[in-house]
RNA sequence: GGGGACGUAGCCCAAUUGGCAGAGGCAGGGCGCUUAAACCGCCCCGAGUGAGGGUUCGACUCCCUCCGUCCCCA
């Protein structure tokens, strides 16, 4: 399609003019009020797709619009950089994992910068530079010095396919790896891990300062899962401890210790230790087989209510019975995979008439149930799904069976039922939480080591800070085996021990990456200090982030593990004290779907936004993002995107040919005063400030564009037919203005052509409050209704005068028909509905 | 199974938060310009808001139920 300027010479022209002059560097020392605007960094896959152009579209607006807003933004950039595809494409290519990385680096940096995203380049961050992996080791062992970083030997997730251990949230739904789609399998390892849980009241309590989104704080706190309740003893029948062998009893946790009447059972995990013990000859072979099936499946399909083993097959008898505490009955211990180890203590008691859980369980093995909750009338025979019988009740009701308790609501049965536990002796009040630490080991290469060695006479010993970083061998040979080649070369395995110098092994694990992205912000601040990740003073001056921007996918573990990173790093001293939150505001935008998926490289469904840099320009492109609907929502990419992207581009050439028009500017007639038409034309830009500025606060760019455009709907006839050149100057200087953050290489060259300045400079424009009231507004009228009259008025009318005018009004008498009113609705200026 | 978001013209979306359902764009149609077409300019065409009920003088907006799409946790 034909253009009304030269948009690629353009575009490239000022990227360079951007770059070279150093718009966007900024320093601490900067005079102007700090703001710290920050796109999620991205790990670098090649060139940009469309949700990055969507990201940086977001974010680059933002720091434009500070900028000229009198901030002084700082807008850093960089590079996720380590990570398990330039691993894979090692072996499948033999080419050095970082070789490969560095080139999708500067793919990716050529086609940020190709959309006109201007980021102070000197502080560029790729966490697999060496620098960074030395702080990033550092904080390992701060971390470890502190009692934050522990190794322990656990049952972790491992994906036979990637050859590595996962993370429960890189475990989908179906158990299978969120990479390779291998199914997932239970070993048992010496994993390093962060203590994450330490802090899980606080990474709870914090989200209440924050200006998230509200969905995601929610995922926030199901996922930390706090929950109330207390554990107690269920002593093993026979083994009081009157026999002369030692007493023995279950410890379980419950949220609803006011139900304990009601258990007619109890449960252990398969993996529970005292599983052996409580094991009677006569059950053994069939405990046996349930922990077996159990230990190959995943806590997803163990918890699944419609997994596939059914239910008959998901418990087994253990020939032990324990004794309730409240009723001093025995119940019957079973073993059931619905129990986890990983959650509370590993063992519950069940009580099927308030557990939806416990209920399906005991009617699939013929277990009684005792309400202790007094249902609602009609419950057992129409409270269930669909108007069944009703199962288990979980809701809000008056106590009943349970001796002491009967009568009280379920707070208060709950507070008693703690503290008899706790007179007895035989419980405690405790909080528990669904996180677990998270595990930061990684069997892989191309991730930062961790720097531990381990020595025959020392044990586990912490490389020191002089002798860091501990970098991977370059002469490594990478073989499909899976296996991680640190492992097996022994330049890198066999070392000294920096205590006595004796003969020592690495650690071979790499780091998670999530730990990479969880200190990156701060290392932005300052990423030249030579002894310390980043300088406190600096950090403290530019932190916290005043605008994230990223993806929903992030919602939980980044974002919950930079918080917990925050709070570490200033309790062991490296960030600054006092700075608990690292993200100020929050703003997760919408993905870019085609035929119901999300546009990702593994669905194969990509649209190079490379080949629209080449025909409509970066501006066309930038706009449509902002204009296609509300940067929350989701964007269809579809059949029809192309024609609106082209739409784009055509008010680009409209807004450029009343800036810079072909001909002759026209002559304005400055002698004679406005008129009427030339004030509803400074009216109009006035208010499109107005409009601009508040939709730009809100995050609401598609009405802003729209806005700019209805503006130009009206500017541009009055411009050609010869209105006031003082007027036209003032509205488009204006629009290029509000259109700077959003268009920057169209705004900055016409406004160079039009001034010869940098429009990037300019001061955000300020609407005049004169120019915003209007003489008068358009008042509705209605009679039970319906609008039967619109009556001009001023914008301040009175009440009374508005019903005066109103019920004057001759369409209003003709409709009351000599009736009268019973009431009437005044609402001035804006409407009057009379009642009959 | 639990929690949440969203359903407005053929399509993408507005409606300043309970007050005239339409700002903008796409698609479609007409006229002008043109030898013709594209480009450009001007104009036209459009839903009663997923369905049902409730609250209210008044509901796209608030409350229930259902349907559909998506997200999170199981």
């Amino acid at each position: 399609m034909a253009r009304a300027y030269d948009v690629i010479g353009i575009e490239k022209k000022w990227q360079r003019r951007w770059s070279d002059e150093g718009t966007y560097e900024v320093d601490a020392d900067d005079p102007r009020p700090p703001w710290y605007v920050l796109t999620m960094y991205p790990y670098p896959s090649g060139a940009a797709h469309m949700g990055h152009v969507r990201n940086y579209t977001f974010g680059d607006l933002l720091v434009r619009h500070r900028t000229m807003l009198g901030h002084a933004v700082l807008s850093p950039f960089g590079f996720d950089s380590f990570g398990l595809p330039a691993e894979n494409a090692a072996i499948k290519t033999g080419t050095h994992p970082r070789v490969f990385t560095d080139a999708r680096i500067e793919e990716l940096k050529e086609s940020i910068t190709s959309l006109g995203a201007v980021y102070d380049w000197r502080r560029e961050i790729h966490s697999h530079d060496p620098e960074y992996i030395k702080w990033n080791q550092v904080i390992f062992t701060k971390l470890l010095e502190a009692g934050l970083a522990y190794r322990a030997n656990a049952p972790v997730n491992w994906c036979p396919g990637c050859q590595t251990v996962l993370a429960n949230e890189q475990v989908l739904a179906d158990g299978t790896c969120e990479r390779s789609g291998d199914l997932v399998v239970k070993r048992d390892l010496e994993q390093w891990f962060f203590r994450i849980t330490q802090y899980a009241d606080e990474l709870l309590a914090g989200l209440e300062e924050l200006e998230w989104p509200e969905r995601v704080k929610t995922m926030q706190r199901n996922w930390i899962g706090r929950s109330e309740g207390s554990e107690f003893d269920l002593v093993v029948e026979g083994r009081d401890g009157s026999d002369g062998r030692d007493p023995l009893a279950l410890r379980v946790f419950t949220t609803r210790p006011d139900t304990s009447f009601g258990m007619t059972y109890a449960v252990v995990a398969p993996e529970h230790p005292v599983v052996d013990e409580l094991t009677t000859p006569e059950y053994a072979a069939a405990v046996a087989d349930l922990r077996a099936r159990a230990a190959a499946s995943t806590d997803i399909e163990r918890l699944s209510e419609s997994s596939s083993a059914g239910l008959a097959k998901r418990g087994a008898f253990t020939g032990s019975s324990v004794v309730n505490p409240f009723t001093g009955s025995p119940v019957p211990v079973y073993v059931a995979d619905y129990v986890l180890m990983g959650y509370g203590t590993g063992a519950i008691m069940a009580v099927p008439a308030e557990d939806t859980r416990d209920w399906d369980f005991a009617r699939a093995y013929g277990l009684p149930f005792v309400r202790t909750v007094q249902p609602p009338e009609g419950w057992d025979e129409h409270g269930g799904p669909d108007g069944g019988p009703g199962g288990a009740y979980t809701g809000p009701g008056e106590k009943i069976n349970s001796a002491w308790l009967d009568g009280l609501d379920i707070p208060t049965a709950k507070e008693r039922a703690t503290e008899w536990l706790e007179e007895q002796g035989i419980g405690v009040r405790k909080v528990n939480y669904r996180l677990r630490d998270w595990l930061v080991s990684r069997q892989r290469f191309w991730g930062c080591p961790i720097p531990i060695v381990y020595c025959a006479d020392h044990g586990m010993v912490p490389v020191p800070q002089d002798q860091l970083p501990v970098l991977a061998p370059d002469d490594v040979e990478f073989l499909p085996t899976g296996e991680s080649p640190l492992a097996t070369h022994p330049g890198f395995l066999n070392t000294t021990c920096p205590i006595c110098g004796g003969p020592a092994t690495r650690e071979t694990d790499t780091m998670d990456t999530f730990v990479d992205s969880s200190w990156y912000f701060l290392r932005f601040t300052d990423p030249w200090t030579p002894d310390a990740p980043f300088d406190k003073d600096i950090a403290r001056h530019w932190m916290p982030v005043d605008q994230y921007i990223g993806g929903i996918e992030h919602a939980i573990l980044h974002l919950l593990y930079a918080r917990f990173f925050t709070k570490a790093l200033a309790d062991v001293g490296l960030a600054p004290e006092g700075l608990r939150e690292p993200f100020a505001r929050l703003f997760t935008q919408g993905m870019i779907r085609m035929d119901g998926k999300k546009m990702s490289k593994s669905k194969g469904n990509l649209v190079a936004p490379s080949s629209y840099l080449t025909t409509v320009g970066a501006d066309a492109l930038r706009l449509f993002h902002l204009f296609v609907g509300p940067p929350a929502d989701d964007v269809d990419w579809s059949a029809q995107t192309d024609s609106v992207i082209e739409g784009c581009a055509r008010y680009l050439d409209r807004v450029w040919r009343l800036a810079v028009p072909d001909g002759p500017r026209p002559a304005g007639d400055g002698t004679v005063e406005p008129g009427e038409v030339d004030l509803a034309i400074r009216r109009a830009t006035h208010k499109l400030i107005d409009r601009v500025s508040r939709d730009y606060e809100r995050w609401s760019y598609n009405t802003a564009v729209a806005a700019c455009m209805e503006f130009v709907n009206l500017l541009a006839p009055y411009a050609k037919s010869g209105g006031r050149a003082d007027v036209v100057d003032e509205a488009v200087d204006t629009l290029l203005l509000l259109l700077a953050p959003m268009t920057p290489h169209l705004a900055a060259e016409a406004w160079e052509r039009r001034h010869g300045d940098h429009i990037h400079l300019m001061k955000w424009p300020v609407a005049d409050p004169a120019l915003l009231v209007e003489d008068t507004v358009t008042m509705v009228v209605q009679v039970n209704g319906k609008v039967r009259d619109r009556i001009e008025v001023a914008p301040d009318v009175s009440e009374e005068e508005a019903e005066r005018l109103a019920l004057a009004s001759p369409p209003v008498i003709e409709a009351l028909a000599g009736g009268t009113a019973r009431r009437v609705i005044v609402r001035p200026p804006k409407l009057v509905n009379v009642v009959v």
